[in-house]
DNA sequence: AGTGCAAGTTGAACGTGTTCACTTTTACTG
DNA sequence: CAGTAAAAGTGAACACGTTCAACTTGCACT
């Protein structure tokens, strides 16, 4: 647990910790940038380190805050401006990955150890739940201000499943060594669309009793969660 | 790389290093086992068991080796006996987790760390390439070995889907908490279902689109990887 | 100004996974 | 059987993430 700062000398503390991680992970990689390295560029003593982040994996969830903060900024003019859903769910998509991209070289240590089911760190655990809340808001959002008109079952549930597409599509993009990161673009655009075009299927007779089972199973397994 | 043994004490070493940290990851947990500790209980310096063993990490997929074993050796009868498609895989992924429930309690912290992606350990990468073969083709049999006439680009492509969902059904079973597993049978039994259902709606004109363009998705997918 | 206490800071020390230069054992050849 | 090269085995040493008890700073209140 990180406790955030009480004073002005401890917010620039935390503040000097946290860019001195950015900047040695972009230099030297995640597994390679040692706590003392950071405490050393930082200004600050070792010790000191671990009074801001209870861990060298909490600098990654700090990370993680700061690439959404990004993203968020960056797709603000698109949702303001464009109302169909397919378009903004590729723009809003496409930009998770622009946004992330200075950081692919480093993107695959810290996904890797946050994704450990183990950690309390990790995307359905508990102290990921704040952000979490605020990536599936950021879908409500994106489905919610298109034109789109949507059955109210899967409304409900349809900012949790692109919640997890978005992981998915970072997950592939981590493996992606393709030029411009093209493929990873390519399949944004391909998955985008196929899920409108599912969306617009769902009400056929012939697909209403998957849909029922589907919804209700992805009821039943985010209820666990 | 972990080399094989060339000697019968070789043998001896690897398996009782093997034993003595499946017992421990038992005992204790994971993280809580040290490399010390498995030495120490095979009867080995600690020098001796990196020899066999790049890696802690070389230890779980040793361990994913063993347990893929018990499974291929449970599922046997009923591949021999049962024919219809949805029986089969439903059963098949059931002995997934039956045979995995004895290591439940640490195999969050083993799955985390082989997730990874920048490990060469996971299972997208070059050291798990013999095992990922082994069980996309137990799964090819599982398809082949059934009743169901399916169209051949679908047939190409299942095998290696169906691997991707036993991953996530395994990462479902990580998290489930609950009495007997019964959740974790419960979304089998749904989610084989619904494959299966979906396979058979496949052909319909109205679906043939998606289908092309999810294939063709999932062949662009899989040749990167 | 003085006092108290929470916030901030420190670096030595601990246990861990991993490495490596070295020794011992094994299997095979002439 | 002697010789030898590969395989197996060893444990001290290293660098790392993390902990902790002690220390300093600065703010709030009298």
């Amino acid at each position: 647990m990180t406790e955030p700062p009480k004073t002005k000398r401890g917010e620039t503390s935390r503040a000097a910790i946290f860019d001195a991680a950015l900047a040695l992970f972009l230099e030297r990689g995640y597994e390679a940038t040692t706590m003392r390295a950071i405490a050393e560029r930082a200004g600050v003593s070792l010790g000191s380190s671990y009074h801001y982040f209870a861990s060298k994996e909490h600098l990654e969830l700090e990370f993680y805050w700061h690439t959404h903060q990004l993203h968020v900024a960056a797709i603000a003019p698109l949702l303001a401006r464009e109302h169909d859903l397919a378009a903004r769910l590729r723009g809003v998509v496409r930009a998770v990955i622009v946004t992330c991209e200075p950081f692919h070289a480093f993107a695959g240590a810290i996904f890797g150890t946050v994704a450990n089911p183990a950690s309390p760190l990790n995307p359905f655990g508990r102290e990921a739940k704040a952000l979490r809340d605020e990536v599936i808001e950021l879908y409500a959002g994106v489905v919610k201000g298109s034109d789109a008109r949507l059955p109210a079952d899967i409304a409900t549930e349809l900012p949790t499943l692109l919640w997890l597409y978005q992981m998915g599509i970072l997950y592939f993009w981590i493996f992606d060594r393709s030029q411009g990161r093209l493929r990873t673009l390519d399949v944004i655009d391909q998955t985008t669309d196929l899920i409108v075009r599912l969306l617009g299927l769902a009400n056929l007779p012939v697909l209403r009793g998957s849909r029922k089972r589907v919804l209700g199973l992805v009821r039943s397994i985010a209820a666990g969660a």
